[in-house]
DNA sequence: TATGAATGAGTTTTCATTCAT
DNA sequence: AATGAATGAAAACTCATTCAT
């Protein structure tokens, strides 16, 4: 994108239907036929997960710029050119890519069940969060779009208006409403709803940074923020 | 090799003028000009400089695999073979960027003056932090190490050695001394120092993503922080 | 990397006919087209012919250091990467080029038939080996190795190996034959049989740099030097 | 030369002539002043004398094209600027040096000492060919000619007018005398007088190819190659 | 004269993209 | 639809040559 001169129209937002369609789960999608019996739409939907899935390996592994699809090919077990396929280009392929793979994050952190006080809520969803994306994966999908980000301002704009806007304005009504309760104190909070979610963020950067010179106990560490909002705990 | 076509006469027109002007003694001569006329150790210093500058702003920008030498050397206002007069490739030029930019945090960091309440201190830390790093180009460095440590093991050990254990440990100290004066409560927060740096680091990377979208003050943000460490602050 | 314009549509004027032309089984294709159109694989064998065949035209014209890859791929008629997917870098190209390019000399020399008189056997070999080498292009390629032997010790090792100490062991034996049958009076001969084969060597040498201020008749020389071992000839 | 579109006027005849002059004999020129007290002229020579000598050495070691002047500066303690005060380009440097490195080996040759038999004064020559060239750094500039001959018909040209074709007179000369004197039987022999040296170049390539794998006495081989010619001879 | 930093054309190598099969 | 050989523009890196000091 930075310096790509002239841009083929890309149509996004037909990619993004067509993302949308065709991503059939990996694993669930196995049972429902006897392996050798895949017609043509459902092979080519395959194919098409195996190179979403290769694609992003590779992509959290070196980044946008630095993965080869010849690479990515081999890895889906798929020939090169069965990537223009399915895609139009590699950087499209990338911004896709990124967007589809959110889709499951915001449908865990919508079905955030309302249940107990404002406390436990959030408890359950930073649990969540941190067994879902912090300790797995998707947790590099984070990583990688703070370093893709800024020479893709479409993913960054789609990723504020998408997840992180959306994100924010849930988590301040929470905070409004333990504020309302009197479980939380600090009434300026709501003002950020960035502070309760940074330990979450720091969290998935120290994974893939320095996890391995100094492991870090991303629940415990939660807890601990949570207590600095509401107050000691009683439980573990 | 043995095809190279004669080098046509750069850009000094009239050679003959060479005679006049140049012939001063090398040590002798610095003295006799003011500023602009820098010695060869000078200028090859300023060049190198130059470049480091150029080379910063191109791997913020693209981050390093996306990166032309070409266009460092063209924004540098050097020829490409210069580069490699002061780095010995890529790869180790990125490598040795990274490590001096953060020389100067260093300094700040550890320059904190010691005067005043726990939270004073961190206070005023903080807002130095904030200023020149969040503020400034040198986030983006910060950014830059998230977005290429995986790739560069090197860059993720001696940023971990040199910058994060060390500050963990101020930090660390810092809210021991807290938790003794009492100023302090919460005594876990000691086992968990990023919990303290984690909106700074928030703020680092919204800046760069997010800021065009919903500008944060981050100065303000970490204010609230403090407050749920310390409980409510009185002024503003 | 990311800068990349869109290519433009190569050769293909009509991309139309493809369909039309496309799509035959891939094996069954063959039997189908007599000899100018060669199917997937046979291309590729023949492209790569090409590659060899131009690279060693380079080769010995030029030197291994001289060449120009771009050159070797302008010279075969293929684009510079389609080298790339026959040999992994120049150097490489360059030993696998020399191996390859004695292997037919080793077979000539094996194959000399054994019969009549030691002379006669060395009379014989000497005429193909001077019609086969010294006159042609695979002189060159033994002038070649002479020139580029140090800086690749791999190949002089495995001329040495495979070419020289064979050829030497099969010499000497045929000494020795010569030695018993009273063909040949000086028994020392077999300590060197190198001063068998001088002459050919220095008829290689004398083709190459010397030919056109004085033509060398090798043949005639190496009946004299064959004179000078097994005694005075009878006919010219 | 290969390739060099434009060649600025290279005056070889000055070239050569300068170079006849400038060249003082390296070990005998430093007795004469106590050294510091070297004047311009003879610093001068010094100087030149030291960029031949390793260039010299860098060019038998890598041939024409891989040689850096880089490295040529640095090995004859000089600042490659230097280079061009002594040498108008690289390619003029290579044709002067081969040029002069022979001028003492025609000394050598035709100084030969008339004494005694043709078979002794051959042998007295081929002694000292072998301990001055084949034995010593010397032959592997006869290599070097042989491996940058073709792309640099001046040397070859030049070669065979000073040194090949005078040397085979005299050969040829001696070899008449031996048939007139009835030492030498083969009479053919002096048609081909190449036949006469040919062990002395096959030796001389031996040396720099495979005298790692197996030694070769040149000295003993050119004895068993003047009795095939003399005849048997009869003392060591 | 000597120096060596600077230059930039030239060379190797890579890899996104195309297209005949 | 799928393949993967072929393409060639682009990028890293080299090094002969220049020239200010």
């Amino acid at each position: 994108m930075t310096k790509r001169t002239k841009r083929s129209p890309r149509s996004s937002s037909v990619t993004t239907t067509r993302a949308a369609t065709a991503r059939v789960p990996k694993v669930a999608s196995a049972p429902l036929r006897p392996k050798p019996a895949a017609n043509r739409a459902e092979k080519s939907a395959e194919r098409r997960a195996a190179i979403v899935e290769a694609a992003m390996e590779e992509f959290i592994a070196r980044g946008f710029a630095a993965t080869r699809l010849d690479d990515v090919a081999k890895r889906a077990g798929v020939a090169k050119g069965t990537i223009y396929l399915h895609f139009t280009d590699k950087e499209s392929m990338f911004e896709e890519l990124i967007r589809t793979a959110i889709v499951p994050l915001i449908g865990n952190i919508t079905m955030a069940p309302p249940g107990g006080s404002v406390r436990e809520t959030i408890e359950r969803f930073a649990a969540t969060f941190i067994q879902e994306v912090v300790s797995t994966r998707r947790g590099d999908i984070i990583r990688l779009i703070v370093a893709e980000g800024p020479r893709f301002p479409a993913i960054a704009d789609f990723y504020f208006r998408e997840v992180v806007s959306r994100g924010l304005a849930g988590i301040t009504a929470l905070i409004q409403l333990g504020v309302a309760s009197g479980e939380i104190r600090q009434k300026e909070l709501a003002r950020f709803p960035q502070l309760l979610v940074a330990p979450a963020i720091v969290a998935v950067i120290w994974q893939s940074l320095f996890a391995r010179h100094a492991p870090l106990d991303a629940i415990e560490m939660f807890k601990v923020h949570l207590d600095l909002i509401f107050g000691e705990r009683r439980t573990t």
